[in-house]
DNA sequence: AATGAATGAGGATTCATTCAT
DNA sequence: GATGAATGAATCCTCATTCAT
């Protein structure tokens, strides 16, 4: 019963976020929606800050589990590079209330230590995905790239949140692979 | 009285949400700080959210005065995206509280129409300094490069929350200077 | 639970309107007189009004069962006439409080229009039971006669605001059938 | 200056008694309308419930007036009982905003001893102007009949807050009267 | 496992009133 | 005489959290 109760919560706590646009969201709204009491939100996590910490794990678990299976079906550090970018933006990821939800959590990241923790968690292993491709296409400057590659996909993310309509995922992997293309000349097609 | 009470009230709100790192400040917290009661506050203004939003305009203000100032001493496209990229990321505006209160704001923006209005705003007027620079110098990519390069600066001030210590512009702007060099070979210092 | 509940907070705001003598009652009175949080007051009403209104209902329908009661034992226009008399100015509907809280009612229900509804239901129950004793009676000047009638109630039960002492339920019936008496000459005894 | 000020400010009380519907206007409401500032305001008056109370007067004593005024054109018991019921429900006096006013004074006296006071004077010279009518022409029956009245007309009075459209003073004359020819056969036309 | 019941703590907002000018 | 400036006190309402059942 209880993983999937806690499931349920945190995309609850997810679904929420997203609808309300802030961490201003209720126990009782992510509780109703997730189909039970608060008060047994409360029992399956201690607090309504580790609702937000699971859902928080959730998001970057799926991103992570999403870019490992994309790069296990690619071969070379240029069809890696794509895969990863791909990822980042696919449906699953690129999606209105998960952007909202992960906005907030870089918002949570500046006074929740673990949420913090969370977060660079995230950065480390995608800047670690992205040297281990740009490092035999860029050798020395594979450092400055991926920094320069995390961030812009970050701005990516967060200029989604002022955008009306669905998310164009493509767009995004576009602007993020012309970069790329400027930055390795020959390389990413 | 009412100006220099109004000014004391926007700056206490940058503080304090850049403090307390979200929007959850109270209007007490805020009026202490600026040295009144909080009915004084809501006095001037009409509501917190009044205050969140002058508190923006004032953010956006400053930036957009710090970039044209900058671009006023800069000869030729080049020389201008540089004084772009130097005035988004100076001291004044890079510094931690403006940057936390300004992700903040975009949390603000995906609820408060007002909000959003702003950032909008100060999207549009971005976009449009660096293609008056980049068209000259890139032509039909202009848009793209514009596009990315945007993005690219708020990728930077978003994982300049992550960050511990003082805020790094320099190497901000060396990063953004980096993918513009890579975009426009032999222009970009 | 929940009706318990409900129950006890009508007759606390009853009794605390009476006792303040205006709807400036704070919940938090009305609840501790109730004997709960002023929170578990809210969550049982959405609202202090209401509180109010189930407080005004609450009146109106005990005045109602009360005429109600007193119709079913009595036989003939005449007698029923005095039965309504003798309910509306019964100890249970003309006590001090419930007086005051009456008052009150017409005072929220020229700004809350359900109010406005509630008090507007119970005139015209008034005038339909009237007029049915009295079109036997008293034939086309029935109508007219209600409507004196009527206000000639709403004015006692005004009245006795200002009185000091307990309410005299016996002499405002003693006003009211000297009013009727002079009107149908020979039914009325 | 102290009594133009202080006659503005009665009147405005009253105005804005009537649009809100209840005592909860504020002292800034009522200054604005009267043309000056809060703080002026309290300095004519010491306190909000003296502002109420000089309007309590005010409607009091315009009342009285009326009433004498007509009085005093008056010859004879059975005209000067219909002039009283004239001056009561003259359109200077049942108007929405003071009949709104009056309900609204009438919660003041129970809590307000001067406002329970000036409420018992003006009963009492009803009273004692219905008794010099009613004694000639009732005897014995007179204090029971202005007992009767009054409660009638109040009646009548509060019966109005609660009807839509502009008072019906004629047809409110209409119904005391009809009560008096009841009560006195071949006298009130 | 599950929840209804309950509340303490807190927060935005309002307003009568004061006072220096 | 007149007011802008200022605030303490109050009030409604919300919500995370607890607990008995």
């Amino acid at each position: 019963m209880e993983p999937i109760r806690k499931d349920a919560l945190v995309k609850a706590t997810i679904t929420e976020i997203g609808r309300v646009g802030s961490l201003d969201v209720t126990v009782s709204q992510i509780a109703r929606r997730a189909g039970m009491s608060p008060a047994l939100a409360h029992h399956y996590f201690g607090s309504k800050e580790d609702m937000f910490l699971a859902a928080m794990r959730h998001i970057l678990t799926l991103y992570g589990a999403e870019v490992r299976g994309a790069l296990a079906a690619a071969e070379g550090p240029d069809a890696r590079l794509r895969a990863i970018l791909r990822a980042s933006f696919s449906p699953g990821n690129f999606r209105r209330e998960a952007v909202s939800a992960w906005l907030n959590f870089w918002v949570l990241a500046q006074t929740v230590p673990e949420a913090r923790r969370l977060l660079a968690v995230y950065q480390r292993r995608l800047r670690s995905n992205l040297m281990s491709c740009l490092r035999p296409l860029a050798g020395a400057r594979a450092g400055a790239l991926a920094d320069g590659l995390g961030a812009l996909i970050d701005g990516l993310y967060l200029r989604e949140v002022l955008k009306s309509g669905p998310p164009d995922g493509v767009a995004a992997v576009h602007t993020a692979l012309n970069y790329l293309n400027a930055q390795l000349p020959g390389n990413a097609a």
